[in-house]
DNA sequence: ACATGTTTAAAACAACTGTTTGAAATTAAC
DNA sequence: GTTAATTTCAAACAGTTGTTTTAAACATGT
């Protein structure tokens, strides 16, 4: 249902609107009436279509989530007939990209962030239906480049420095714009970070590597 | 006056139950009432001593980021006289630290993510005096790591790298505590996850400078 | 055309919220 | 002890908010 618009254009409507105030404000400060101005509906549709505040919130929060892993598919991160290397560099680009979305659909990374620093009930839905597949994926990918004999919370910590330099951009963002615009001000300098974060992290990876054979 | 509490115990105890609510719930969804209720004082003592909420919350912005400070200088991180490796593992260890207080003062982390993510007229203060002093102490030192002939941004991705390696685990913490809370468990836990962080870092930086050597 | 179901709308409702008000209580100064 | 200043309080105020209510308007089915 959530995955794709019915044909009810005023429920449409509100559910883009709402996606779209809600990433802005959060749940909170937004209200069923700006929602409602936006989409051009009347107040008494929320409760109509989606039975409360709350509902829309998380049939938003699902909505935008599937719009975004379908316009940023995992891909070549996924494909067990690449090497290691390869798939964590499509990782990065996607995810970065995905992250510095800026079109309607970049809404979804920041209900996504405001979940994330505020939990609902709906962040479990969201931890196995987005972020769990990663880290399995990135949990597949990892142990090929840094070598066997690291503990599973070694593991799990090369996977948040690789997550959290990507998270960096987005989560912070009001960081980065007043201090180094630069780095992602255009789509050349997304592409730059996106590889910069691909070297920094192959670098370490392949250095704790080397490391842990040496001893 | 916000640096430290005035011998006024009802306005003190006032500023101590704003930091933690509006830490826990943020500006908007907390209230007057829970802040006052918490502190056992009356509601208009807001406006009596504060001038209003919004004054609160600034001061209570003011005062954790100055607590948190002092608990957590930067200390070696600033020593000239130090190597520049030591200098970025001494920032790294304070940094995540402070980052993962769980004592009381811990609420000035919560309330800085906040602002971060949600930015009002207060961001751009703390950008001054909490966050450009560790950016330009980074500054100093990575191209001591790195290498001559960098650009700019790139010396900036390159911090931006690893202070996200490190908000990793405060701004996303509840994703943390679901996939892999094991990696900040204890404070043993937490140091072996500053070594890591440490460690990923100058690896990364000492292997971009080695191939820059070579081209 | 009529009956039924669905959608929309405005108004009302009940609760919440920061702020103000006026006065009592407390403290400080002489 | 008296006066003045400060602090505290409960109630009131004015605005906001999600939800409900009721009925009109619209769409569908026969």
């Amino acid at each position: 249902m959530s995955d794709s618009p019915c044909n009810d254009p005023s429920r449409d409507r509100l559910l883009l609107a709402a996606v779209e105030i809600f990433a802005e404000r959060g749940f909170r400060d937004a209200t069923v009436r700006e929602i409602c101005a936006k989409a051009e509906v009347n107040a008494a549709s929320v409760n109509y279509y989606f039975g409360g505040k709350e509902k829309l919130y998380a049939e938003a929060l699902a909505f935008a989530l599937c719009q975004a892993n379908q316009r940023y598919p995992l891909g070549d991160a996924l494909n067990l007939g690449l090497p290691a290397e390869q798939r964590l560099i499509a990782f990065i680009q996607v995810f970065l990209h995905k992250l510095m979305d800026n079109t309607a659909l970049g809404h979804h990374g920041k209900l996504i962030a405001r979940e994330i620093a505020d939990p609902t009930s709906a962040l479990d839905g969201i931890i196995n239906t987005a972020i769990a597949p990663q880290f399995a994926m990135l949990k597949e990918v990892i142990p090929s480049l840094v070598g066997p004999g690291w503990s599973e919370s070694d593991i799990y910590r090369c996977i948040l420095s690789i997550v959290g330099q990507c998270l960096m951009y987005k989560h912070s963002r009001s960081v980065v714009d007043r201090i180094c615009p630069n780095v992602i001000a255009s789509p050349d300098e997304i592409n730059s970070t996106a590889d910069h974060i691909a070297k920094f992290s192959l670098a370490a990876l392949n250095h704790l590597r080397i490391e842990r054979t040496q001893t």
